[in-house]
DNA sequence: TTCGATTTGTTCGTATGTATT
DNA sequence: TAATACATACGAACAAATCGA
């Protein structure tokens, strides 16, 4: 007899896990179905054990994962709350651009164009789509200290974004996945970046401010959210005259 | 009165700390001082405990944080290892470059030159050194499927290798950060690495068997160990033709 | 092959400290 | 001040993996 069962978690299916990766799912899948929104705290870890019918400390170590993945942050007195996108941790976790100084700055951006389109084959499997489905393209110019910097060209599913629009996208108050936060639920939790590098041709040349056959490091970007679901494939080009990317593995 | 003196572990002198982090400390220090060596087990957590005086369940604390940092790996029913800088690591943590198709494939490694140098102003900052100190200076060649990627040049402090030559790091017989640590007893747990994008000059391709003015990743790492003391610096030129640098920021 | 000792992994429960409201 | 919530620390019991007798 596991304790799963013991617990009274999934009675009668043996799980196969420890309880704790049990409460674990069970919480990931709240946060999937927005039983509580981005930036709002989740029950105590008193309520949750209660709930699950387990002790407190499984319920943390449970917590302790999520925390890891910053999924979930913790407040000690206020409470544990759904991490969400603001521009400090997007500048943190998701904007590897720093000046040769070593100084992160907070980007603008301008959004060039912004097209409906069909998944290419490569998309498709990026993005686990089939191929043909309908995609939304959108052109992004970011700059730092009012110098083109990166053009972004981001692609996503239009099925999972019902009534985004040039407006919509445009008037956007936050970041971008603040946006699909906020907006349509999509929590961005993890990305996957694949970098090289390139030249610069004519038409991007321009756009960055540069001569034909400049070296730009060339970044394709994978998004994720829960249960390692791509939702987002990003292609930038930078312009690393004055900018690097800073690959840090932190420590704890 | 705080736990720590309770219980011991510093009495009469105030720490500050939880007493998991005092015991975090403790451990790092018996690395740092070879008390085990890489490969070896640490005690018990049992054992540990009754040395520090303290529970079992604060000794795992401290040895669950030393794990996500990689520098301690546990075993169920064997014990906790000191993690060795073995071909599978160094491929897993260190070694960012993948083939376009996605796979990791290990790089074979001729050295070029191996030097006697002096830090200059640059170095002696990044290396926390002061101008003028002896360094080596050493550039490898690496190869991925027997065509040459990667241009790597390594400058290391010469106090800190004391008897380091030509054939020393030539007949190594596992990584570079394998002889640092079995050798020198110098344990490299952290990079930060800052990329960019730059052209090809005439000696640098004919060593990558391109063309000057193709486009290539430029990679300055610098490898830390223990207190985050930097302890190598390295310049990588990296053709991106056939190849790409993964950064994933992975889950637990 | 079996068994027992050892070691880490999981789970429980309790008490107390510390930060927030 | 009091209530709430997370953080730290302790101890105990059993599970699971490993290893050697």
């Amino acid at each position: 007899m596991t304790l799963a069962i013991e617990a009274g978690l999934s009675a009668g299916v043996p799980t196969g896990h420890p309880l704790y990766k049990e409460v674990k799912q069970r919480i990931t899948r709240g946060l999937m179905d927005g039983d509580w929104r981005p930036g709002e705290a989740i029950p105590s870890e008193a309520k949750l054990a209660e709930r699950f019918q387990v002790s407190v400390g499984t319920v943390r170590k449970a917590i302790d994962e999520l925390v890891a993945e910053k999924i979930l942050l913790r407040q000690q007195g206020r409470g544990t709350f759904v991490a969400t996108h603001t521009l400090d941790r997007t500048l943190f976790y998701f904007f590897h651009l720093v000046g040769k100084d070593g100084r992160k700055e907070t980007p603008g951006t301008e959004m060039l164009t912004f097209a409906h389109g069909r998944a290419d084959a490569q998309e498709a499997t990026q993005l686990g789509l089939s191929r043909g489905e309908r995609v939304y393209r959108i052109r992004n110019l970011l700059s730092l200290s009012d110098e083109p910097v990166v053009i972004d060209d981001i692609v996503i599913p239009a099925q999972l974004f019902p009534d985004l629009s040039p407006a919509v996208f445009g008037t956007r108050t936050g970041t971008i996945y603040g946006l699909y936060q906020a907006r349509y639920g999509i929590n961005v939790i993890r990305i996957a970046e694949r970098l090289s590098a390139t030249l610069a041709d004519d038409s991007v040349g321009q756009l960055l401010g540069v001569q034909a056959g400049t070296p730009l490091l060339s970044i394709a970007r994978l998004a994720y959210t829960y249960n390692d679901q791509p939702v987002e494939l990003r292609h930038s080009l930078v312009d690393t005259t004055q900018h690097e990317y800073l690959s840090d593995l932190v420590k704890s």
